[in-house]
DNA sequence: TACCGTTATATTTGCCCGAACATAACGAAG
DNA sequence: CTTCGTTATGTTCGGGCAAATATAACGGTA
């Protein structure tokens, strides 16, 4: 494989990684990093708008998760002390950990392909 | 995990794997599935048929990987006994054998992920 | 009871990417 | 020198999906 590819390295491997259901997408790295945002501020509105993302697409997403999984994975409340808020479930955090994990060594494996490229 | 996930086991790892280049991508399983056509038909418009894509797709993508890579992965002549025709070079087979590998080793990982969800 | 920031949801707008369409060049063969 | 199937390339069109916009409800608090 190596003489196919510059000496510089210019090449890599990259790739996506999901968990995904019968009929939708579960969980992937955009979501993940959705809940984790979630899981820091305490708010879906929060977490939109720190990572540039619409409160409608966040909602949808976290609907989506919901929906899909057996136990909802964020919970949330309308109005209140401070307009409400969410959290993670304690299942929401099971799968923002089990999922960051299953990505890292997805993202070593990556690493280990693009190694290849060039052994 | 497996708490998270129903007992029929709905849901799965999936993902997509590719090379890319400093600026753009250069090898997918799109891509791959073209070259193995074009390999197998000697032509670029007979493997856009068979895959229902528009010969103009094929070509770009074809043009794509041409100029990225160090040396063309496929050669084509226009006119002729037939009108012309298209086939892999070396390193488009050396190409084609290890993405397809490269591939393989993915769709493990992605099995074990699976796995891992229920274990 | 007015206010506030949030959750919750529908509708409309806009834009981008792919599909479709069009056209030219190529070169052996008859 | 016409025909044929392919390579090669530009341009136009449309649909689908994301973004933007709008609106309502919620429930503590002052």
């Amino acid at each position: 494989m190596h003489e196919l590819f510059a000496e510089n390295q210019a090449f890599r491997a990259n790739g996506r990684l999901w968990i995904e259901g019968p009929a939708d997408r579960f969980l992937g790295i955009g979501r993940l990093e959705l809940l984790e945002h979630i899981q820091a501020t305490g708010s879906i509105s929060k977490a939109a708008k720190t990572m540039g993302m619409s409160y409608k697409k966040a909602w949808d997403l976290v609907s989506s998760m919901n929906t899909q999984a057996r136990q909802p994975l964020v919970g949330a409340q309308a109005g209140g002390a401070h307009g409400g808020g969410a959290a993670l479930t304690p299942a929401g955090a099971q799968a923002v950990a089990e999922f960051r994990a299953m990505q890292e060594r997805f993202e070593a494996f990556l690493a280990a392909e693009t190694a290849r490229l060039y052994q």
